[in-house]
RNA sequence: UGCCCGAUAGCUCAAUUGGCAGAGCGCCUGACUCUGGAUCAGGAGGUUCCAGGUUCGAGCCCUGGUCGGGCAGCCA
C-alpha cells in the first residue's frame, strides 16, 4: 500500500466499495493527483432520500481522501427549472451537513464557453445543425433493434453550419425548427450515440440568464463540461448514465479538454413509499399529502419536518452502502431504526398521554402538588432534570390498564401495584364505568412509603408507567404518521391498478394528547421522547396556545408483539 | 427478438487477486432494567437463479438458458 494514500483519509481505514477501490487505482496510477467531487442536482424538484445517497457518496467520498466538494445546479433547461427549487436545494444540503464552503455554481454559468467548444466542434465537422423535426428526428433515429438513417442535414458545410448556429443563437429560428447535434454515427448500437442534440432553440426565460439565450445545451453535452470546467476527478452518478458514458467520453476526446471519469453507482429507493418527481407532484396536486414537506413524504423537507436528523440520514446511507451495480431498495424499517437510535441518544424526555384516562389517587390530598425530580436524557447525564408535577389526580394511558389483564400483562389492572415513572408505587383499587361499561375512572391508591423509588420491604412493581397530572396537564394535537403506502411496493398492483390504490387510509391520525407543562417550552423542529410512546418534533403549525407534534417514531413495542403472539398463538 | 446491467438467508445487501458463504433488519430463547424502551447473550434460517465447462479448488472465470431492470426526449 502506498504511504502517501494511507496516510490521507479514505486511505486505509476508509470503507471500501467499487467507486473507492477505482478512485484508489486511479490515485496509484497517476490518472489524477487528487479527488474533486460535485453533486449536480437540476433545480426542477426537492431532493429526496435518494438525492441524500448520492450526496453521501459525493460528499463523503471528496472528504475522505482529502478532496473538494461542488455543489452545482445543473440548470440547462429553463422550461423545468425556478429559484424556488434553488433555494430549497441549498438549503437541503446545507442542512444535511455537506459543506460546499464557497463552491456553488450553475451550469448555465458556462453557457457562453460551451457556446464556443460547440464552434470547435463545428469546425472539426464533429457536428451540424439539423432542421428535422423531432417527429422526423424519431423516425431516422431507428429502434432498437435497427439502425438509423443519416439526417439529410448531415453533410452541411461548415460555413453554413457556423452561420445556422450563430442565427439559432441569435433567435432567427422558431422553437424545434433546428438543433446542433454531434456527428457521430446513426447505426451505433447503442442509442445515445446516434448523432445527439446538443443544442436545441427555446426562446424562454432562464431564472438565471434571463432572456439572454434561445438555445439551450442538452445534459449529454452541458454535464461532461461542467465537470471539466470545474476540474471535477470523479464523476459520480446513478445507474441510469452509464449508457451516456462514452458520449460523455466522447464530447471530451473531440474537445482535447480536461477529462473527469464518470463512475455509476445503483440507485436508492425505499419500501412503503414512491420516489419520483412525477409522483411527488401527483400525491400534492391530488391532496393526499399535503406539500412536498409532508412528513410522510421521503422528501428530505418531509423528513426534516417529520423530527429526523441529518445524522440519521446519514447513517441510513452508510448502513444501505454504494453496493453493487444495482438499484437497491431498502426497507423503510431500516430507516426508522436508525431514527430511533440516533434520537435516542439526544432527545430530552417528556411525560406525555395520547389516549388519557384518569386515575384518582384517593390517599393524596385535594390541591396538593408535589413537585418531582426526572431525568431529562438516561443517555445523556449532562442534560439534567426537570420538576414534574404530581397530583391527587392523574392521566395515565389507556393502554397501562385492563380490567382484565392478558397473560405477561404487567402494567395496571384492578388490585395490581405498578411503579409510577419518576414517583411512587400505585395499586388500582376500583374502575369506574358509565351505562354503557365505558371506563371513565380509576380509582387507585399510592404507598407513601415508596417516594424514594424503593419499597422498604424491597418489593418491585413488574410494570412502570408513565403519567400526566390532570391539573397541570397542557392538551397537545398529535400527528400520528404511518407509511404512506400499505404495501412495500406501491406498484405492486393488479392489472390496470395505480400504485394509487395502495395509499394507506391511516397514514395519518390525528389524536389529542396531554403533557407535563415542559412541552411549553419546545419550539419547531424540537425534538422529544414522549417516554414509553416514541419521539415526536414540535410542528411549525404550532401557535400560541395551540401544540402541534408531529410523531417522527415510536418507540419499539414488544408488548404489542407479546399480544400478537397471543393472538396468534389462540388460532395456531 | 439489438445493446447494457442484475439474480447470494424471510427482507435489504456484503464477500480482497478464485481459498471453510457473512452483516443489518426481522424472527425465536434467555438475562437485565424505575421507559415491556435502551442494552447484553444465545438460536433457527442457504441447492449463492438453472444447466454445462475450466480449475486442486468457483458466489467469483467461460458457454448456453431462465427471470427481472434500463435504453428509441429537442428531459436530466
Amino acid at each position: 500500500m502506498s504511504d502517501t494514500l494511507s496516510r490521507v483519509p479514505g486511505g486505509a481505514e476508509a470503507p471500501s466499495d467499487f467507486i473507492r477501490d477505482a478512485i484508489r487505482q486511479d490515485l496509484r496510477d497517476g490518472r489524477f493527483d487528487r479527488v474533486h467531487t460535485r453533486f449536480p442536482p437540476e433545480p426542477n424538484a426537492y431532493l429526496h432520500i435518494g438525492h441524500a445517497k448520492a450526496i453521501w457518496i459525493d460528499y463523503g467520498i471528496a472528504r475522505e481522501f482529502g478532496g473538494l466538494f461542488n455543489l452545482r445546479f445543473d440548470d440547462t433547461n429553463p422550461l423545468k427549472e425556478e429559484q424556488e427549487f434553488v433555494d430549497a436545494i441549498i438549503e437541503d444540503v446545507r442542512w444535511l451537513g455537506a459543506d460546499f464552503g464557497d463552491r456553488l455554481f450553475f451550469g448555465s454559468d458556462y453557457f457562453e464557453q460551451m457556446f464556443t467548444w460547440a464552434v470547435q466542434l463545428i469546425e472539426k465537422g464533429k457536428a451540424y445543425v439539423c432542421d428535422l423535426s423531432p417527429e422526423q428526428m424519431r423516425e431516422t433515429r431507428g429502434t432498437l433493434t435497427s439502425p438509423g438513417t443519416d439526417s439529410p442535414f448531415r453533410e452541411r458545410s461548415v460555413e453554413e453550419n457556423l452561420d445556422l448556429f450563430t442565427r439559432m443563437r441569435a433567435g432567427d429560428f422558431p422553437d424545434g425548427t433546428r438543433t446542433l447535434r454531434a456527428k457521430i454515427d446513426m447505426a451505433s448500437p447503442n442509442l445515445v450515440m446516434r448523432d445527439p442534440v446538443m443544442y436545441r432553440i427555446r426562446h424562454a426565460s432562464h431564472h438565471r440568464t434571463g432572456d439572454t439565450w434561445s438555445i439551450y445545451p442538452s445534459y449529454d453535452w452541458a454535464h461532461g463540461l461542467e465537470d471539466s470546467i470545474e476540474g471535477i476527478t470523479h464523476s459520480l452518478c446513478s445507474l441510469e448514465y452509464e449508457i451516456h458514458r462514452p458520449l460523455y467520453d466522447w464530447f471530451l476526446d473531440e474537445l482535447g479538454i480536461y477529462h473527469p471519469r464518470q463512475i455509476e453507482f445503483g440507485r436508492l429507493g425505499l419500501s412503503y413509499t414512491v420516489m419520483s418527481k412525477r409522483r411527488f407532484v401527483e400525491l400534492v396536486d391530488g391532496g393526499f399529502v399535503q406539500g412536498y414537506d409532508d412528513p410522510r413524504m421521503p422528501t428530505l423537507a418531509g423528513m426534516r419536518r417529520r423530527g429526523y436528523r441529518p445524522e440519521a440520514i446519514w447513517d441510513f446511507c452508510e448502513r444501505a452502502g454504494v453496493g453493487g451495480r444495482a438499484d437497491v431498495t431498502i426497507d423503510a424499517h431500516v430507516l426508522e431504526d436508525c431514527v430511533r437510535v440516533d434520537l435516542n441518544k439526544v432527545s430530552r424526555r417528556l411525560f406525555a398521554v395520547l389516549n388519557p384516562i384518569k386515575v384518582v389517587l384517593l390517599n393524596v390530598p385535594e390541591g396538593e402538588t408535589r413537585w418531582i425530580e426526572a431525568v431529562n436524557n438516561p443517555e445523556d447525564p449532562e442534560a439534567g432534570t426537570r420538576k414534574v408535577p404530581f397530583t391527587r389526580e392523574i392521566y395515565i394511558e389507556r393502554d397501562d390498564f385492563r380490567k382484565e389483564p392478558p397473560p405477561k400483562f404487567h402494567r395496571l389492572y384492578p388490585g395490581n401495584e405498578v411503579r409510577l415513572r419518576y414517583a411512587c408505587f400505585i395499586t388500582c383499587v376500583e374502575v369506574i364505568e358509565d351505562a354503557d361499561g365505558e371506563i371513565v375512572e380509576l380509582h387507585a391508591t399510592i404507598d407513601p412509603e415508596t417516594w424514594s423509588g424503593d419499597a422498604p420491604d424491597g418489593r418491585k412493581p413488574k410494570g412502570t408507567i408513565h403519567w400526566v397530572s390532570a391539573e397541570h396537564g397542557v392538551e397537545f394535537e398529535a400527528r400520528l404518521f404511518d407509511h404512506l403506502f400499505g404495501v412495500p411496493d406501491p406498484d405492486d398492483v393488479p392489472e390496470g391498478g395505480s400504485y394509487l390504490d395502495n395509499l394507506n387510509p391511516d397514514s395519518l391520525r390525528v389524536v389529542h394528547g396531554i403533557a407535563e407543562p415542559t412541552i411549553r417550552e419546545l419550539t419547531p423542529e424540537d425534538r422529544v421522547q414522549f417516554e414509553r410512546v416514541g419521539y415526536f418534533c414540535l410542528d411549525r403549525d404550532s401557535a400560541s396556545g395551540r401544540l402541534v407534534l408531529n410523531r417522527t417514531v415510536s418507540l419499539k413495542d414488544s408488548w404489542a408483539k407479546i399480544e400478537k403472539a397471543q393472538a396468534s398463538g389462540q388460532k395456531g
